[in-house]
DNA sequence: GTTTAATTCAAACGTTTGTTTAATTTTGTG
DNA sequence: CACAAAATTAAACAAACGTTTGAATTAAAC
C-alpha cells in the first residue's frame, strides 16, 4: 500500500472518528491530508469504499495475538481471562479513532452489505476465541455456567461506554478535563482493567455459583 | 406543545436512530412526516434546535420511577439492583431509536454546548441513584467495595452493545433474523435481564470479596 | 364581520456535498 | 532522450443540503 494512500485512511480515520462518517466531508479529509481532492476518489473510488478499505486496512490489526493467547498451554484460564481485559483495553485505548467510527459507523443500519459483513465477521471471531477461553475454563471444572455472548457484550460494552466521549468520562470518573491525552487514557486504562478483572472473576467462578431460592 | 410539534419531534427520532443526525435531511423529515419543509424552522429554528428539543422531551420520560425505586423502604438492596436492571432493559429497548441517537450522537464532541450539557446531566442523575442504591448495600454489609461508576458503565455498556445493530445481535445471540420487533425485543430483553441479575449478583455480593493473594 | 395573529405553503436562496473531467506534471522504463 | 503509465491538479458537475422568503390560508379575538 502507498505511503499516500495509507495517509489518507488515517487522517480520514480520525476525522470519521471525531466528526463521523456523514459528518466528515472529503473536501475535509482532502485538506487535512494535504492532497488534492480529486484523491480520494482516484486512490479509493468513493467516499463509502474509502471506509470499507480503513476497516480491512484496521482488521488486520490484532489478527495471531488472540490465537497465541489460546494456544498458550502455559496459561491458566483465570490468567487468560485476566490478559484477554488487558488485551481489549489496551487495543480500544490504543486505536481510539477507528473505535469510535466501529462504535457509531455500525448503527442500525449499516452502509452497505460489504462493510456490515465484514464487521460481523471480525466480532463473530472475538466471540470465538473468548468462547474457547471460557469453555475451557468450564471444562477445568474452574468457571460456572454463564452467557457467553452476554459476557462478551458486557467486557466490550462497559469499555465502549467510556470511550466514547472524554468530556463524559472525565466528569463521572472524577478526573480532571485538563490532563493530555496519555494520561487521559492511562487513567482510564488502570481503572477498566481493574473493574473488568475484578467483574469477571466473581462472575465466572464457579464457586459463586447461585444456590437456587 | 401542539400536536404537530411532537408528531415531528417522534419522525424524527425514527429517522436520527435509523440513519444517524447528520444523514437524516430535513426534507426526509418533513417528508415522513407529512408537513412542510418550512414548518421543521418555524417550530423548531433549525435542525440542531430540533435535536435539542428532543432530548428534552425524552428528558422528561423517567423522572420519578427511580426517585420511587431509592426511597422505597420496603425493598432490599438486591431486589432494588434486579429493578434497577429491569428497568434499565426495558426503558432502554422501549425507546431504542431515541437511545440509538444517544449512543451514536454524543460521540467524541457533542453537537453544541447545550446538547452536552443535558446529556451528561441526565447520566450524572442516574449515577447519582445507582450509587444510592449501591452504597445502602454496602452499609448493610450485603454489597462489597466496588467501582460504582464502572458498574454503571457494565450496566449500560452491556445492553447498548446488543441494541445497536439487530442484524449483529441476531448473529452473535443466534436467533433468527427474520422474527418481527416485538419478539425481537422480547427475547433481548429477558436475555440482557437475566444475565445482568446474575452478573451484578456475583459482582456485588460481600461474600465473593477477593482474597489478598 | 372585521381585524390580527398564527400557520402553511411553494419557491428560491446560497452553500456544500460527492464525484468527474480533461489537462498537466511526475515517474518509471527501455 | 523518448515514450507510456501513473499521479496530480484546478475546474466544473449536478444533486442535496439547511434555511429564508413572502404570499396564501386558517384560526382566534373582539
Amino acid at each position: 500500500m502507498s505511503d499516500k494512500r495509507e495517509h489518507i485512511l488515517i487522517v480520514a480515520e480520525a476525522l470519521f472518528g471525531e466528526k463521523g462518517f456523514d459528518g466528515t466531508s472529503v473536501r475535509d479529509i482532502a485538506q487535512q491530508a494535504g492532497v488534492n481532492l480529486a484523491m480520494i476518489s482516484y486512490y479509493f473510488g468513493s467516499k463509502e469504499k474509502l471506509l470499507e478499505a480503513m476497516i480491512e486496512f484496521r482488521a488486520m490489526y490484532a489478527y495471531g495475538i488472540l490465537e497465541e493467547l489460546n494456544k498458550n498451554e502455559s496459561l491458566s484460564p483465570w490468567d487468560k481471562m485476566d490478559r484477554l481485559v488487558e488485551f481489549y483495553v489496551d487495543r480500544i485505548l490504543n486505536n481510539l479513532p477507528f473505535h469510535n467510527i466501529m462504535y457509531t459507523e455500525t448503527g442500525t443500519n449499516f452502509r452497505s452489505e460489504e462493510i456490515k459483513n465484514k464487521v460481523i465477521a471480525i466480532k463473530m471471531r472475538n466471540l470465538d476465541h473468548i468462547t474457547k477461553i471460557i469453555t475451557d475454563g468450564q471444562q477445568k471444572k474452574l468457571f460456572r455456567q454463564v452467557d457467553i455472548p452476554m459476557t462478551v457484550g458486557t467486557i466490550m460494552g462497559t469499555i465502549s461506554s467510556y470511550t466514547q466521549s472524554r468530556a463524559f468520562s472525565c466528569q463521572i470518573l472524577a478526573i480532571q478535563e485538563d490532563i493530555n491525552d496519555e494520561s487521559f487514557r492511562s487513567r482510564l486504562s488502570v481503572r477498566l482493567k481493574s473493574h473488568l478483572k475484578q467483574l469477571l472473576r466473581a462472575h465466572l467462578d464457579i464457586r459463586n455459583e447461585i444456590e437456587p431460592e
